[in-house]
DNA sequence: ATGTGC
């Protein structure tokens, strides 16, 4: 190891640490060029490479690495404000939104774009900021995303054809954890922030989890290949396939930087896009209008990705990797939008539970000013499915509406596969990383069928 | 996470 890893776990949350994921950090911390230290959030479990959870910054001279940033690039989410009490809403109005969502956003594994007309060009290289000025958004959507919805860098000449023809999937949802969810603030912690997010207590929101789908996914097979074969070459011994890197100033580590910034965006666009169907849906159930309705986004996040950031003077690549950056108020690195606050940052918990919305302090510069993305899985998709029940999951969502029918069909999702996001996140307040705003409470959900 | 794969 050429530096230490720490993690970052409440005595109830240590029986949950994986072998194989202190085994997958610890690799990280064997690769060249890793500065200072790797972290893992207390919501860490066993992924491709690094652990899902994991944060590994390199120097200059050091690596880049396509499955330290993970399968889905940017996956990420948003969070979107309306000005309707919870109260005002009930059951049929959900129905009827789900139903009005679903018509627009296909859901689950494979599904394909309802919308066509968009250069996959302009979109690998825009992101949410191409589609927004297309008219596809808010005049402050843009101001409210990371990297204000387009990463900079992106190269579509790098990413494979094979990807490209995986990138008809703009405004889809997809499957496994990725979700949409009408919830209401149901807790305010910090009247200051919340109020300055636009959080209003017992307003209704919604919170989309989505990424770049196959294309992103695409990208990392790819390059996790072409690492795989040119670390040979480097000099550079590899650890795991899953830790497969190369010199960041390398062509090879180049061109991923750049494939990796064009799914980035691709994720921005699609989630942005979602946005746009998601407003048109609620227009039409309350038959009204945005000016009525607000539906302002409140933020959106990337948790799979690798930026270049300042620390001690020194330009790092920062890998997250199920983890947000959370910038403390008063950083350079924010927008005016968030100067005074610090960036929000969107914590969902699993099925049927609660969500969070928090901010990082100073202290989060021991973690590179990172937080958690979530609660973080207990049981495997395979082991979830295998153990748990539709009444046992039904038992556990209580009365948050569910678009799926059959329950059997995400059975992997059940909040039993995941730890308590409420003990996640109490794990850094009380290590003093982040502080929460509001606590988000779920309606109904949308998720896609395996 | 994923047109659920070598």
């Amino acid at each position: 190891m050429q530096v230490d890893a720490y993690i970052y776990l409440s005595e109830k949350l240590l029986p949950y640490l994986e072998d194989e994921a202190i085994k997958q950090l610890t690799d990280a911390a064997s690769l060249p060029g890793v500065y200072r230290r790797v972290v893992g959030m207390p919501d860490i479990h066993t992924g491709f490479g690094l652990p899902i959870g994991g944060i590994m910054a390199t120097e200059k001279d050091g690596v880049i690495s396509a499955g330290a940033v993970g399968m889905d690039i940017n996956c990420g989410v948003r969070l979107l404000m309306t000005e309707i009490p919870h109260t005002e809403i009930n059951k049929k109005h959900l129905t009827t939104l789900l139903k009005e969502i679903e018509k627009r956003i296909p859901v689950g594994v494979g599904k394909k774009s309802r919308h066509s007309g968009f250069k996959l060009e302009d979109v690998l290289k825009g992101g949410a900021s191409f589609l927004a000025k297309k008219g596809y958004g808010l005049p402050d959507d843009l101001m409210c995303c990371e990297e204000e919805g387009c990463m900079p860098g992106a190269n579509p000449d790098k990413v494979s054809s094979r990807a490209k023809e995986r990138g008809d999937q703009l405004s889809t949802l997809g499957g496994g954890n990725h979700f949409m969810e009408i919830v209401y603030v149901a807790q305010v912690y910090d009247e200051h922030t919340a109020r300055n997010f636009g959080l209003r207590q017992g307003n209704i929101a919604v919170l989309i989890h989505t990424g770049s789908r196959g294309l992103g996914h695409q990208v990392c097979t790819d390059y996790t290949e072409i690492m795989y074969k040119a670390a040979k070459r480097y000099g550079i011994s590899l650890p795991s396939k899953g830790l497969a890197a190369v010199p960041i100033d390398s062509p090879e580590g180049q061109d991923y930087y750049e494939a990796m910034a064009s799914a980035t965006n691709f994720a921005f666009a699609n989630r942005q896009l979602i946005t746009y169907d998601v407003r048109e849906a609620f227009c039409q159930v309350f038959n009204s209008n945005l000016e009525e309705l607000g539906l302002k986004l409140v933020y959106d996040v990337c948790h799979n990705i690798a930026k270049f950031e300042q620390y001690d003077g020194r330009q790092l690549l920062v890998h997250r990797k199920g983890a947000v950056k959370a910038l403390p108020p008063g950083h350079p690195g924010l927008s005016p939008r968030f100067l005074g606050t610090g960036n929000p940052v969107l914590v969902p918990g699993s099925m049927g539970n609660p969500s969070y919305v928090v901010v990082g302090t100073e202290k989060a510069r021991d973690t590179f000013y990172s937080v958690n993305h979530g609660a973080g899985r207990i049981l495997s998709r395979t082991a979830a499915r295998r153990n748990i029940s539709p009444d046992e999951l039904k038992a556990q969502i209580g009365d948050t509406l569910v678009n799926v029918d059959r329950l059997g069909k995400i059975l992997d999702e059940a909040p039993q596969a995941y730890k308590d996001v409420e003990e996640v996140i109490d794990t850094l307040v009380v290590a003093g990383l982040t502080r929460k705003v509001v606590q988000l409470k779920p309606l109904a959900v949308i998720k896609g069928e395996e």
